[in-house]
DNA sequence: TGAGGAATGTAAGGATCCTGACATGAGGAG
DNA sequence: CTCCTCATGTCAGGATCCTTACATTCCTCA
């Protein structure tokens, strides 16, 4: 049996659950969270795409999309067309006040990520994207 | 700014998804969660612990594995002592269900880990753990 | 002895995510 | 053209996770 200090598995919802709890706790002076911020950060990437696009770009279902995003049109961070542009895809966009929004929360986002890699000289963090980008494939 | 291949956090997130996504997937055959999963392990780990304690051990809060509990109760593969061990510490036990329920999927998980690093040398793995042991340790 | 702090359990409510199911529109095979 | 498949949107229901709040028990310290 291996040592849990060396479970992959464990060692990554361990971090991204540390992460991801930093990012809400700075994040909430702003009044945003983390899975909206991820899809005004994917939105931003992909301008006018459907939220079927963004749902696979933050790698939850289209159901999961539409909770998010029904609080991001409250928010008048995003909007979602009335007419569709092709088939029956609604092209959702940032608003003004979302793109403002954004460049907050992504600096922020990047204060906790800098701060999760301080320690690690630049050719390790390479490395550990290198072998995480190899482990997602794997499970592709 | 980083390219987003190179974002760490974002990385983390997306092979935690899939690790997680694909496990689920394996586990459906067996009727179990990866959250209950994570709870029946914690349970091994550490026999007759609080509650309190396992949700430290599978990183969320005491409320949020009271949900996960309650699940696990109704299932019999876990029991809540009625009488407090120490202070308001009510110890959970693993039961004989839940032992064997543990090493089913054990096998499981432990197949989907190896196949997200199947690719992966043995130093490449240990690299791995440690680069990821020090991202938490720099969020702590 | 009594006040306060720390840990645990519990409850309520909301946010996020999932599966399953169904309807609609686009495009290809026959 | 019609049937089929695929992608998208939508709805319903449930599981998991969170914050906030409060009660209880133990321990420390004045």
């Amino acid at each position: 049996m291996s040592q849990l200090d060396e479970r992959i598995g464990y060692l990554v919802k361990q971090v991204q659950q540390a992460f991801r709890r930093a990012c809400e706790e700075q994040l909430r002076s702003v009044g945003l969270s983390m899975s909206q911020y991820a899809v005004l950060r994917a939105l931003a990437d992909a301008p006018g795409a459907p939220a079927a696009e963004l749902a696979r770009r933050t790698f939850v279902t289209r159901q999961s999309l539409r909770d998010v995003l029904t609080g991001l049109k409250e928010a008048g961070l995003a909007s979602v067309a009335a007419q569709p542009s092709a088939g029956r895809a609604l092209p959702v966009t940032l608003t003004d006040s979302g793109r403002l929004m954004l460049d907050q929360a992504e600096r922020i986002v990047m204060e906790v990520e800098s701060r999760m890699l301080i320690t690690l000289p630049p050719g390790d963090v390479r490395q550990l994207a290198t072998l995480l980008t190899t482990c997602a494939e794997n499970l592709a």
